[in-house]
DNA sequence: TTCGATGTAACCATTGACATTACAACGGAG
DNA sequence: CTCCGTTGTAATGTCAATGGTTACATCGAA
């Protein structure tokens, strides 16, 4: 199983925002056009993103913008925000193995710990990162073209 | 998205045939019943283990092995076994994006080697970690109950 | 008041996970 | 050589999540 678009979607509409806010109204219209999606889409995601506090959202006359500067928000708070598995689990781990089984009655304990700490890793890396770091990737990108 | 239970499923699996071979012969049926899950589905999973040269399994008479020792299989080798994504990636990165769209036409340029080195990190973390850590592990466990 | 945009519900198609039944094929024991 | 337990695998079903789409109430500024 892979992470869902979502994470690279919401990535991709707050460098928008960033890009283009100067110039345009950033609507739902605009980033599901770049995106290539539809709007509902977007606003599901901006809602997930403005409910985490990352970006605001205007209702009546329409646009968005960031919550915060994009020096703070790093990869790992747009993941949190979107990717919404319960308890923030990475592993979907087997219910119920069987107690009467040594492994069976053990493996929770074992285990855990072990992949708690392969998804710190991930989410170590992820923090690491800021949407400031990623738009001026973009920048860089554009002017090299 | 979280990562399949295949993976812990797996794991789950090579415990049971380090721990019992040496009294039982270790089939699906014993194997799904420690699991507490359908001896098919352990079959399925023992097909791609074997695929990637971490079992031997029996035909005709029944009963499963390890391919190599416990030392040798990391987390890494049983996560790349079953977690079958096309091109191993484990971000799902939005096809299509707007190449009219500045944002749209450099995204991936600057995205895929952020969301690479994240892998990276993870896959680092899984590898540090052998089968053979998680017996002894499991064998500690069980003596401190 | 109008108009464009958001918030959200409802619905659908697709996909993957996991479970389950069924059965052919295998291989050692007798 | 024949049993019999086991594996290999196809077929089917259920369930949940994703992503797309339509529809419409609601908002806020001009």
């Amino acid at each position: 199983m892979q992470i869902s678009s979502r994470f690279t979607v919401a990535i991709h509409t707050l460098l928008c925002i960033e890009m283009f806010k100067k110039e345009h109204r950033v609507t739902s219209d605009l980033i599901a056009s770049s995106v290539n999606s539809n709007p509902v889409v977007i606003r599901r995601i901006l809602q997930q993103l403005k409910a985490a506090g990352i970006v605001k959202v205007a209702r009546g006359s329409g646009g968005t913008d960031l919550a915060r500067p994009a020096e703070e928000i790093t990869l790992l708070d747009v993941y949190n925000a979107v990717e919404c598995v319960d308890g923030g689990e990475l592993f979907h781990f087997h219910e119920n193995p069987n107690a009467r089984c040594p492994v069976g009655r053990s493996i929770h304990a074992v285990l855990d710990k072990r992949l708690l700490s392969i998804q710190r890793a991930m989410e170590r890396e992820m923090s690491s990162t800021t949407i400031a770091d990623v738009l001026a990737d973009t920048k860089k990108q554009l002017e090299s073209e």
